[in-house]
DNA sequence: ACAAAAGTGTTTTTTTTACACCCATGT
DNA sequence: ACATGGGTGTAAAAAAAACACTTTTGT
């Protein structure tokens, strides 16, 4: 490989992983082991190879530090201020991850590194330009709020409304009006009614919804 | 530098010089010169060196192609295809550049390359991916329309509603009408009415408006 | 019967759309 | 006076916001 050293750039693809947990959104951060910052918190990252997408990369990063494989990734942004590291100059790749707690935890492997999810407003203190990275990816989550194929991994399965609700209510940050929110997202015509509900232990059932699959392909 | 050959990777910034010209989005488009796809056209675009960020080298790749500096750029989309190229592993890493005809004219350097202004609907045989990139491009133009920040440098100084109304048109891809567009601009509320007029050779005048500092500098 | 959570309807306000005539200037 | 392009208002429709009581279940 002759190319000339000038052009030859690193890249860390850093993925923002979220869920939501006991009605709160949350990331999932492991901690760093080498000086400096050593102890503080990280985004999970890796350096993407020549032979691997972005996606691809993000996957693999998210398997081997968060222990789920496949989840469902979106591009999100680039980072290339050349002192965004200390030493070296690696650019940064931001990429969003979503999964349901339930499939986490049927699926999660066991990883060596300890990881915590950690509530979106109760961020701890991060390495270099992490927290940054961090912002702006809950900035994507809440501008594409309406991308179907991006909520629906929010849930392992059908979903109720008054759970859909309380992952609008987290990414905005804020509380909504539950008869108006029906409204809404009955509207747009993008769920269909399973015909079946929940069985809480408290409470009047729930009825139980579905993206309609036709609805989820075409997104922009 | 001795680092992992595996993790070497090389950048393309790609970029996407929009006008508006004779009521029409143009982009700026260059030949290839070389096999294969040679003649075809291309985005202006140039590797990234380790020592700049994108946007250095977005503006520089401008400079040196379109001859024209310090334009107003945007961080667009990231493009990681292994194959997107069919012999090198190229990340195409793609920004938005926007210029105004009046300022070009006024700032155009002499290049080498002999670039054209493609009306935004006739773009001709493009290399590569770059077809692909630059209808990417187009529909980040859409969905970031409300930008002041970018929809100021599509004029050279103030202007007129009909005038920022074609820029509107052009890059939605449809007629709006002309009293709901006044109401609806001016309502946002980030336009100043300059108390000047335009003295145009047929017609009535028209306002001049600037959007108000305070207004252009925070968009998310 | 009570506690818990889900479901529902109406009114008001705001935003968006549709639509046609008058005004200011140069020739 | 006329041709050219700019400016304006109102009514209807649609979308969003405000707001409180009833229903279904488990205990």
């Amino acid at each position: 490989m002759d190319i000339d050293r000038r052009y030859i750039n690193q890249i860390e693809v850093l993925t923002n992983v979220f869920t939501i947990d006991k009605n709160s959104l949350k990331v999932y951060l492991i901690r760093r082991l080498e000086e400096p910052f050593k102890g503080y918190w990280m985004l999970p990252s890796n350096l993407l190879m020549t032979s691997e997408t972005i996606e691809e990369c993000a996957l693999a990063t998210i398997e081997e530090y968060v222990g789920i494989k496949g989840i469902h990734i979106e591009q999100c942004n680039v980072f290339s201020k050349v002192d965004r590291l200390p030493n070296d100059r690696i650019l940064g790749n931001s990429v969003i991850g979503i999964i349901d707690e339930e499939t986490l935890l049927m699926h999660k492997k066991k990883t060596p590194y300890e990881g915590v999810w950690f509530n979106i407003d109760e961020i701890p203190k991060m390495i270099f330009d992490h927290a940054n990275i961090l912002k702006d990816a809950a900035n994507h989550l809440k501008s594409h709020l309406n991308n179907p194929l991006m909520l629906k991994m929010f849930f392992p399965s059908d979903f109720t409304l008054p759970e859909l609700q309380i992952v609008y209510e987290q990414i905005l940050g804020k509380k909504l009006d539950r008869r108006n929110f029906r409204k809404r997202i009955l509207n747009l015509g993008i769920l269909e009614d399973t015909n079946y509900k929940t069985n809480n232990k408290m409470g009047r059932p729930a009825k139980l919804y579905r993206f309609k699959e036709s609805e989820i392909e075409y997104y922009e």
